[in-house]
DNA sequence: TGAATATATGAGCAAGTATTCATATGTGGG
DNA sequence: CCCACATATGAATACTTGCTCATATATTCA
């Protein structure tokens, strides 16, 4: 009979972070927006049909959690994913969340 | 230039509602005490520190989200994880959670 | 410089949620 | 049957959080 694994409430709030950006609606679509190419905030805001100020809110949430980045090129902030490992966790959920019950 | 996919809300609101479970500190812990051994309640409130009430309601969101199951023995519910699956995704969060920055 | 456009940000509010407390339900032993 | 133990559950509360509104900052152009 081995001791059961406690896990130390630091780490176990880093991972229940990490899963939490994922965790809302309006994030999982600007991250699906994403996909594909490039966006500034306005068309992401269009696409979405929600406010700028609430993209604009949830992106910086998303880029402190480093799955997005900003490039500035005059007026306009282009997002893109991170990187490959984005796609993938979302790849993931959403076959999760597609499958039959 | 291809046109961008909207992910409907039903379907980011699944997505998202599947990483809200994970997303939470005590969720987490409890899914870590699970990961070698079936537990029943009242361990699991001792070993985390918590209320045992408070360890119950959490159960049954783990539960509905069909991430554990349990098994009555007496006067005790046995939980354990409903599958490989889960561990995989926990063991993801948690390198993630644990990598140098 | 001043106007127009694009984005970022802070305060406030409404909705959601994790915990506690009290209590109900379920189970076995005497 | 009654008691003790284990778990489940509903209500109340404190805390969190996503959105809106107003406004600040940034950038281009005339």
């Amino acid at each position: 009979m081995g001791e059961t694994f406690i896990m130390d409430e630091v780490t176990s709030q880093a991972i229940a972070d990490a899963f939490k950006v994922f965790g809302d609606k309006t994030r999982v679509r600007i991250l699906f927006c994403l996909l594909e190419n490039e966006q500034c905030v306005d068309d992401i805001a269009v696409q979405l049909n929600m406010e700028q100020s609430a993209i604009s809110h949830q992106l910086r949430i998303l880029k402190n959690a480093r799955l997005v980045r900003a490039r500035r090129e005059g007026r306009f902030s282009y997002y893109s994913l991170m990187d490959e490992h984005v796609s993938v966790i979302l790849n993931m959920g959403m076959e999760h969340a597609t499958e039959d019950v």
